[in-house]
RNA sequence: CGGGGUAUAGCGUAGCCCGGCUAGCGCGCCUGCUUUGGGAGCAGGAGGUCGCAGGUUCGAAUCCUGCUACCCCGACCA
């Protein structure tokens, strides 16, 4: 039997469908445009879910819990907040069934009409803000700093696997402050939080900056993002942070009174990372024989396969390895020994190719009497015979290894899939041909983005933060304060 | 919502034009034996309202009508 998954370079959309199903991440449900997450997949949400809120915990922020519903009149009172999320919300009008007269099922009970109705969240903004009123009083009560881990709904028109489903799983964080500067200062923390993340935990290297105003998430002054690379050369947005200004606490009316006794609006912040990041890790480092999964967020970072010939030899070989399990799982590793006798060692090896397990060891009747082991990396495909005695560390120092490598491998793949241009025949062709960040000038201004979206599908990922060399805009040769980077999009 | 397509076992499909089906095949599943260093072999077995509802006909997976669902392309998007 051959591999099922088809190759990126075939049909890169269908490799990818084929590794979430095939590593068994997740599938779509029987409701249109929700997946179902399977363990597997969940097992690797678990663990970023685990690093992330341990990072959030570390920089003072606290977790509770709002209402998945939400007024509808809430979200007429920030303006552009309704403008941006009308069109894909999810809407309650009534709160009953009943059995039809003429028998024919189940149908709603127009009876039980909501008086006002409830908008499933697309994201939490008003209701945590009309709450965070009655929450704030002084600049005693200041900085609030709360997350919330929580599934939202967006009615998608197309959805794809982790990367756009109308309903994911997500956490958001929603801060007030005294001060602007302190709430600013709090958007970009979470960011390096969330570039952090991405790469020494998902080894993924990730751009940082400013979106544009098209870009800007509504309701915010500013959003600030982490952008990624994928391997068929478009940009992934992989995390968000906000500076709300004071646009919600006007908007909820929500004040406090200074150490001078005057009342004045607090300061916002919301920041978020979704089950997106999945797609993201899947997009990063896997290659057309299955998932690669950094050993960080691996569920399972070692798989044990026995190599079974004589049947007498059986018991020792599983104690061998069971050993081996013991002695890895003491040192904090997670080990899977598989010692299922309805698959061969062969059917063994792809099936965990497939999941990305990082390490392979294999012990058949040799490495017994050799008192050694196979061990296998799934990053590079080194095999190698090692002795059996000090296993951990080696375990260890190549789980650390293959890290490394594979964010250096994605590394490389940005530095050489990002292009510098700056006439308009360079700007197109590179976005044409070859794909990637593309760093060129713009004269600043929304319509000019616009135009370049239309003609090439391209947008601006993001203004990079700090000073930049002035120049000329590649369309319109207006000047230009900086290069900023545009790539196609996920 | 526009344009195109598909619907047959858990998955992938053949058959449809030209009605004769008791619906075939591969993978997977179950049982047994032999195997096991890169997706094992043999033997036996289970599994189907042919998307739904009507119609034509001696006879419909196949022809006709209506409906439903899903997929792809476009507008929208973490």
């Amino acid at each position: 039997m051959g591999s099922k998954i088809t190759s990126r370079a075939e049909n890169y959309s269908q490799w990818y469908i084929d590794i979430v199903q095939n590593a068994g991440l997740a599938e779509n449900s029987a409701v249109r445009g929700c997946m179902v997450i399977k363990p597997y997949g969940f097992a690797i949400w678990e663990k970023m879910r685990d690093v992330l809120d341990k990072m959030f915990k570390d920089t003072g922020h606290q977790n509770a819990y709002f209402p998945i519903f939400i007024p509808k009149s809430f979200f007429s009172k920030e303006a552009s907040h309704v403008e941006g999320f009308a069109k894909e919300c999810a809407v309650v009008t009534h709160y009953r069934l009943k059995n039809a007269p003429d028998g024919s099922g189940i149908v709603v009970d127009e009876d039980a009409k909501l008086e006002e109705e409830l908008i499933v969240r697309p994201t939490s903004e008003t209701i945590i803000w009309d709450t965070y009123r009655d929450w704030i009083q002084s600049y005693r009560d200041l900085p609030l700093l709360i997350n919330q881990w929580a599934n939202v709904v967006r009615w998608e028109m197309r959805t794809r696997l982790f990367l756009r489903t109308a309903e994911f799983l997500w956490q958001e964080g929603h801060t007030a402050h005294a001060t602007q500067k302190e709430a600013v200062e709090e958007a970009e923390r979470m960011l390096d939080v969330y570039a952090t993340f991405a790469e020494d935990w998902m080894a993924m290297p990730v751009l940082r900056g400013v979106k544009s105003a098209n870009e800007r998430f509504a309701g915010a002054v500013e959003t600030y993002c982490i952008e990624a690379l994928m391997q068929d050369g478009k940009a992934l947005q992989a995390g968000t942070s906000h500076f709300l200004g004071q646009n919600f606490a006007k908007a909820f009316d929500v004040k406090f009174l200074s150490k001078e006794n005057q009342q004045e609006y607090v300061w916002a912040t919301s920041w978020g990372v979704s089950t997106r990041l999945i797609g993201a890790l899947i997009m990063t480092h896997s290659d057309d024989k299955g998932l690669v999964l950094p050993p960080t967020l691996a569920p399972i970072q070692v798989v044990l396969v026995p190599i079974l010939k004589k049947e007498k030899q059986t018991p020792l070989i599983l104690n061998y390895l069971r050993e081996i399990e013991a002695e890895l799982k003491n040192a904090g590793i997670s080990v899977k020994l598989d010692d299922s006798d309805n698959y061969s060692p062969g059917w063994k090896f792809a099936e965990y190719e497939m999941k990305g397990v990082p390490l392979r060891i294999a012990v058949g009747e040799r490495d017994l009497e050799g008192n050694n082991l196979e061990i296998a990396r799934r990053d590079n495909f080194a095999k190698e015979i090692v002795s059996r005695e000090g296993i951990a560390d080696r375990v260890i120092a190549m789980l650390v290894d293959i890290q490394s490598n594979l964010f250096q491998r994605a590394s490389a793949f940005r530095a050489e899939s990002s292009h510098t241009v700056d006439s308009w025949a360079e700007f197109v062709d590179v976005l044409e041909n070859k794909g990637g960040f593309v760093y060129a000038h713009w004269d600043g201004t929304s319509e000019t983005e616009e135009k370049i979206k239309e003609m090439t599908k391209a947008t601006i990922r993001l203004i990079p933060f700090g000073e930049g060399e002035s120049g000329k805009c590649v369309l319109t040769g207006n000047p230009s304060a900086r290069r900023v980077v545009f790539a196609k999009a996920y």
